[in-house]
DNA sequence: CAAATTCATAGCGATATAGTATGATTTAAA
DNA sequence: TTTAAATCATACTATATCGCTATGAATTTG
């Protein structure tokens, strides 16, 4: 039951791109700095997020990736979903062919359904519009102090 | 974010010594065949059950394993955790060690933490004899019909 | 042209999953 | 007292996934 580097890394790519936005396309290389994650394979992971439109690309000298629309139309569970799959707990609600023969007197069934739901509700409500206001709202408090 | 075999089959193991609880002594045997589980895997899971004293066994000719207290006493969490270990969705929350040293600043903590929350509700909110129940409700549709 | 960057894909060691296999130990019944 | 049936214990295995690293091609800017 673990979500893994691959999905929390793209949650944190992309709200390390809505954060530095400043219009400007930005390097692999400094998201790879500033979330302290191995370049290499931060490529793997925002070439997910590429093609699936969430973030532009500029190839080149001075190219990088910009986040492609507003940060509170991304929520957690649609970068979790893009790039962990389904976040179902069974096989069998992910996907048809992985249903079982069991199904219709599988009362564990109605259990994992509740469980896909209350995960889905939880990470759909939070956008990455909401992660970079809770940092600025942290970064607002360490200065008060 | 998928729950392992090992912890949905315990769960059907002790919905299934709940359903089938008369007193006497059940045999792995016999769970294996309706449950459509390997008997030897199925020793293993139910030795994880045994050593929590979820169910209690005797040995030899005529042994086999009886569930422990009322049904309603286990949930389905209480089961999963045994067996699964920790459910929550990153490894920095359920257990010490493998806190990053990031936690400070991690927005994300946040919304796994809310994740694990929900996850906690729902598995432990389900008792094996909810699920019991809800089998003799079906069973009694059936019939109906 | 050279340097910097994205893009594409292959490989790899470690770990987990989902079991099998083997056999010891215990108990009831013949 | 033997034998069969069952739990208990542990080692093994095949496969897949994870979390990268490595190599290099393609593209763009200076």
């Amino acid at each position: 039951m673990k979500i893994s580097t691959k999905g929390r890394y793209a949650v944190r790519v992309m709200l390390d791109l809505a954060t530095n936005n400043t219009g400007e396309y930005i390097k692999v290389k400094d998201i790879a700095r500033r979330q302290e994650i191995s370049e290499k394979y931060l490529e793997q992971i925002i070439s997910i997020l590429n093609k699936a439109g969430y973030v532009k690309s500029v190839r080149g000298a001075q190219g990088g990736y910009k986040i492609a629309k507003d940060p509170a139309s991304y929520t957690v569970g649609m970068i979790l979903r893009l790039t962990e799959g389904s976040l179902s707990p069974v096989a069998c609600l992910s996907d048809e062919t992985n249903e079982c023969d069991r199904c219709d007197t599988c009362e564990t069934l109605e259990v994992w359904k509740e469980l896909e739901t209350a995960i889905n509700r939880v990470v759909d409500g939070v956008t990455i519009a909401d992660l970079v206001e809770k940092q600025q709202e942290r970064i607002a408090g360490t200065y008060s102090i």
